[in-house]
DNA sequence: TATAAATCACAACAGTTGTTATGCAAATAA
DNA sequence: TTATTTGCATAACAACTGTTGTGATTTATA
């Protein structure tokens, strides 16, 4: 196995010590016990918790942006918009750890400055892409002139944002079907409507 | 100065601290500090951190049932709508501190069931307001017979925790008239099209 | 005024934290 | 084989945590 991969096998054990008991309790030493093994390891991989820390938190948006490109595959038009905005959303129960984790470093970045920008700079990414997307949908005269590319790549990882927060604090808010339902509709409203 | 009063400047002084240094760094010295007291103070008004926590967290919900209250104050109709979910929004920069407090404590949620349920409680009650709102314009004939009430009183909550969520990462994310675009064009698909 | 309670300062406690150093065994390189 | 690096275990470190107890000072009560 090779030094990349041990790499990721001890922030996947960072990820459920997280989900599991939370992040503040997220130790080294719990995350050697997560992992069989001694602290060690986890101090044998990463230089010092910040690193590993930020480690965990690229791997969220890392298999994210891994979801976004597959479900893209092959895809054309409104429904390619569709499919990434899917790709984002904790449709089934294994679409939730990604997000709690997302949640807890969200929290833990309050009164962290350097963290929130590093929260910014994925954001930035994220929306960037779907500007990209929706400009090439506004090419193709599928959604309209006037919409504001910007705004409207933004309010759409708001809504994502909104219900992803929704389904981790009761699973059952919405879903699957309602999940996609809200979307398909908040994209309809920048639809050329002819 | 009443018990209770000191109870809210204590738990305030929590608050100035969970932003500047995070939830995980707000200790009770570190209140205490803030507070130009001792710990002693902290641990006469809370019996335990705990309890603390919770009635910060509490007084977030209730500083935003008090804004809602105020901003349907004589309103009516469709508008009353709008000014309850614009209340909730963060305009102006004094708006931010409530959301990031809510973050940080959403953020530590995360592996404890029972904080989580917590918020559970107040998203149901917060759910069950603007349902009952949507419900008044449905026999006003405001918006559209058919129309899932529970679905989009939640959908509403959504836009707004994905648009605070988004302002708490970037301030400039969406100005204060963006913010009241979306809101309403999210409300415009719901009204009766006549 | 005498008594009780509220308010707070301060110190000490056991436990947990990240970090660092040391050591050992296995794999790798020479 | 020998030397060196890698992978990991163990232990110790100082710093910080929530909690508890003691006591002093002020305020309220009788």
């Amino acid at each position: 196995m090779s030094y990349g991969d041990r790499r990721v096998e001890v922030a996947d054990a960072a990820w459920r010590v997280i989900v599991r008991e939370g992040l503040d309790r997220t130790s080294m030493r719990a995350i050697a016990t997560e992992l069989s093994s001694s602290t060690g390891v986890v101090t044998h991989y990463f230089r010092d918790k910040d690193s590993l820390t930020l480690f965990a938190l690229e791997r969220v948006f890392e298999k994210l942006f891994e979801d976004i490109k597959a479900s893209v595959e092959g895809r054309e038009g409104i429904e390619r918009l569709e499919q990434m905005i899917f790709a984002a959303l904790p449709f089934e129960a294994c679409g939730t750890p990604g997000w709690q984790v997302w949640i807890a470093f969200l929290g833990y970045s309050i009164g962290r400055q350097h963290l929130v920008q590093e929260h910014r700079k994925r954001y930035d990414f994220l929306s960037k892409i779907i500007c990209e997307e929706l400009a090439d949908l506004q090419i193709a005269k599928l959604i309209r002139d006037d919409v504001d590319l910007k705004l409207e790549a933004n309010a759409l990882i708001a809504l994502v944002d909104g219900i992803g927060t929704g389904v981790v604090i009761n699973p059952e808010q919405f879903s699957p079907e309602q999940q996609r339902y809200l979307v398909r509709r908040h994209i309809k409203t920048l639809l050329t409507t002819s």
